[in-house]
DNA sequence: AATTCTACTTTGAAAAACAAAGTTATGCCA
DNA sequence: TGGCATAACTTTGTTTTTCAAAGTAGAATT
């Protein structure tokens, strides 16, 4: 009955939600990508980042592009299980309204 | 490209969407029902109510059960239309990452 | 040698979420 | 009629979260 018992906290936010997104659509994708996709500044950003490694749910990569450094970031097999979670949740939530 | 930029920030919470999934799918919802649905404190129910009554999502109806006061909770128009709209922002982002 | 870029971290402020207690109005029971 | 209960809040104050801005380190470019 409770609509929202199986949505994750974790994803709550908006730009969670974009960050994991982008990370599932494209396989790799860096910081600057996901700035500017999102709209983000940097350090809102790398708030955000934390608190989903924190969660286990992306890992980093550090490598180089060139000499360049660059760093990717990619889901976790239990995040990409806890995302899925998430929006079959949702998915079920916009069921029952239509 | 962009994948939230059509999400509705009043509606990037678990209780806030909870609730307008509660008022869409029953057409009588009140107070207490809300509140055991989704679990939350009276005054945190309060607020997030009042957050949606704000945006003109929601309208209060004060009536009776006999003489009883009760109140109840609806949808309004332009509460539907954002809703429906957020939902289908989504939708697109699900099938985007499927 | 100085500046630029990347990918942060730190700091601090503002906003949001929340629980708990208080409030008002009515209802019910003895 | 007095006392307790319930509904639906509001108020208060704390905790948590979000965020921008500034700072930083290390490599690259000029």
């Amino acid at each position: 009955m409770n609509p929202i018992e199986h949505l994750n906290k974790t994803f709550d936010h908006r730009i969670r939600l974009g960050i994991m997104s982008a990370l599932l659509v494209n396989e790799e994708v860096n910081f600057n990508f996901l700035k500017e996709l999102l709209g983000v500044t940097d350090g809102n950003l790398a708030s955000h980042m934390k608190s989903l490694e924190e969660a286990k749910y992306i890992k980093v990569k550090k490598g180089f592009i060139g000499r360049k450094t660059n760093t990717t970031y990619h889901v976790t097999p239990s995040g990409e299980k806890a995302f899925a979670n998430h929006l079959e949740a949702l998915e079920a939530m916009i069921r029952q309204v239509r």
